[in-house]
DNA sequence: TTGACATATCGTGATATGGCGATACATTGA
DNA sequence: TCAATGTATCGCCATATCACGATATGTCAA
């Protein structure tokens, strides 16, 4: 009679909470309609804060705040060049998990 | 002299702002530690309320409450069995979109 | 230096979210 | 019918998020 404690669970996925806990913050950086918007912007290109603000629709303060937010999760980098700021992706699987999203909702 | 009306803008991504908002939506949905480990589990199978909150180390309630957002998403369907309620995966990007996050961040 | 421009930061208030206990509902078996 | 089990819902409170205006910082040009 095998016990409780040594039977098999071979079903049960990996991944440790912290995991899971970093995972979710990252998605909650990104699920964000201006964020997500700005996300594709600069798979496609090297953008200002400006010209992201613009496009995006929201003021430029705004949108340094969600810029920084997701340079903090380590999605892009910024480069000063004049006085203009340009971002750029940093984080390489960026680009595949906004194709799952694009598969999902701009299709 | 063009105007800038007729200037052609050939570089910007497409996507609606209500896509977005979509997108942002559900995104926001799956962006849970709790969520995440749910949804990992039942991409590898069919579980009840009881099984998942145990997983997840969270009181039935709480997990129940999770089960329903995602399922309001779109992401699951429930199946009552008796006194317990199975659910399973409905959203076929909801695979993809995991190994997107699997390669990320359980690596 | 002054002023204009681009970006960043801060404080605040409105709204959303998450988790909890209590309770309701549904199903089964005694 | 009653009690036990499994699930769902509700109200509450603490915290987080968001957008805004005001202000600060950094850069260039006159």
């Amino acid at each position: 009679m095998p016990s409780k404690s040594t039977e098999k669970t071979p079903k049960k996925p990996q991944g440790s909470p912290l995991a899971f806990a970093e995972a979710a913050e990252c998605l909650k950086t990104l699920a964000h309609p201006v964020r997500l918007r700005m996300v594709q912007m600069l798979l496609h290109g090297r953008y200002t804060v400006g010209e992201l603000a613009e496009d995006s629709g929201v003021p430029d303060n705004v949108a340094s705040e969600h810029l920084r937010l997701m340079q903090r999760c380590g999605f892009f980098t910024s480069e000063r060049q004049g006085r203009k700021v340009y971002y750029q992706v940093a984080e390489p699987h960026l680009r595949e998990l906004m194709k799952c999203v694009e598969g999902r909702f701009l299709s």
